[in-house]
DNA sequence: ATTTCCACTTGATCTCGGTCAAAGCATCTG
DNA sequence: CAGATGCTTTGACCGAGATCAAGTGGAAAT
């Protein structure tokens, strides 16, 4: 579907994600030592990158793509717990088994490091911690923000909350002034969606047709959304609608 | 209702979350560092710590005592974020205003520090850094097991797990071995739970009163429980029963 | 002792979202 | 082209949990 990315940077000053990613506050000096030992991987959509219970011997930065982690009770009942876009970072210094399954949501590159010099590289250069703590922060702060959507929000809310992630995130990417309709294409599924939002997926695609039917957005295809007014969208997420939070 | 706790610790090595909290990797010399800047301050039961948009111009550990983290929507749902144990960290370095409110659930004791004096100290000792990462990576393992519950459980379910939860953490500090009955007294009321758990009071309460009478669990009282058999607790919950996880 | 208050319980009813089932609609495959 | 496959939509029905409403019980206050 999508063509396998042929990367392959030797110097991490032309990488995208250089001022957002675990290296963002790297020097010249801890950049080289990182060039040293870092590596790509890409991973098609669908595929599992890693299986909850596994050894991790590597951590590293999403690239490019969408990777998510999820939850699986012995029922089979699942729950996404973090959507990872490039500069996210995945594995946790300091811990062998991976406590989740991530997988590919769409074709991914990864910028991996090696557990072990990674985690004496962290110990060494300060700013590298430094910046992991800042994204861990953020990172929480998200899954915060997540409780508040699957505990007390409407599957309409739910739905709308998503949306309006996604479309700030385009935006910021994309650098585009904050009037005007905002467009993009969903990178999830309707199944992921429900996962994320603790939905099933029929209640996800009744509710995308309800905010359809409504004006709230338009889809052209079952992928392509266009926002015509991002305050009406907040509204139906039951946000504040002036709020101003970046990501 | 309870007495106010004269906590006048001038030395941290008395301290009982000296070997768990942000300081725990602290040498003598950072500890007395931080002892220079510490103050202690006492909170009642009910009582607001933080306002939600508040400008923190203080950071701290709980050293007695429960706090909640809750957000608020404006019409009034409300849904706990975070349930603040002695040794977990308030605030966050590097950010003025608080995203929750924090509220003492239980009466409270903090070590706090102000902001600014702390914010210098951790860049110039990486040992609080780093501790303060590892907290922040637990925390987030916490947040997104959580998001499992509010996601997928059923409302008993969600009632398992809260129970579980509390009776594991009692079980910790109490350093009791790991067969027998647990007893604990629940530190939240009703609608704290529900607030947790994402459900109304009356669920809660009708949850309660059925795994009572399932003999899940024995009660006196309205808060002080009797887990006869954690096995059976923890299926209730969905958890895996072989599951032996720290925290 | 009686009132008040508060946390909690219990009951009756309603509703949102889940479940089960069928069908639509693109994209691959032979 | 027909058939298969995967994602999505839509409909009919049902049930877990919310909502609305009383009532209980224990501790503090008068």
């Amino acid at each position: 579907m999508t063509p396998i990315f042929k990367i392959d940077h030797t110097n991490c000053g032309d990488c995208p994600i250089r001022h957002r990613a675990v290296c963002a506050h790297c020097d010249a000096n801890e950049l080289e030592e990182l060039e040293g030992i870092k590596y790509y991987r890409s991973f098609e959509a669908g595929q599992t990158i890693i299986w909850s219970g596994d050894q991790m011997n590597f951590v590293g930065s999403v690239v490019s793509g969408i990777a998510s982690l999820t939850q699986t009770m012995e029922d089979g009942r699942t729950q996404m717990v973090g959507l990872l876009l490039p500069s996210d970072f995945v594995g946790r210094p300091g811990r062998d088994s991976a406590p989740y399954d991530v997988q590919a949501t769409t074709d991914l590159v990864m910028c991996c490091f090696r557990k072990k010099p990674f985690e004496e590289l962290m110990s060494s250069t300060p700013h590298i911690a430094h910046r992991l703590l800042q994204m861990t922060l953020d990172e929480l702060d998200a899954a915060r923000e997540w409780m508040l959507v699957l505990g007390r929000k409407t599957a309409r809310e739910k739905i709308a909350s998503l949306l309006s992630i996604i479309a700030r995130r385009d935006a910021s990417i994309h650098q585009k002034g904050n009037s005007g309709p905002i467009v993009f294409d969903l990178p999830l599924t309707r199944e992921a969606m429900a996962d994320y939002l603790g939905l099933t997926l029929e209640t996800v695609s009744r509710q995308i047709s309800a905010l359809k039917k409504d004006e709230v957005i338009l889809l052209e295809g079952k992928r392509h959304v266009t926002i015509p007014d991002m305050g009406r969208l907040m509204e139906e997420a039951g946000d504040d609608t002036d709020g101003g939070f970046l990501v």
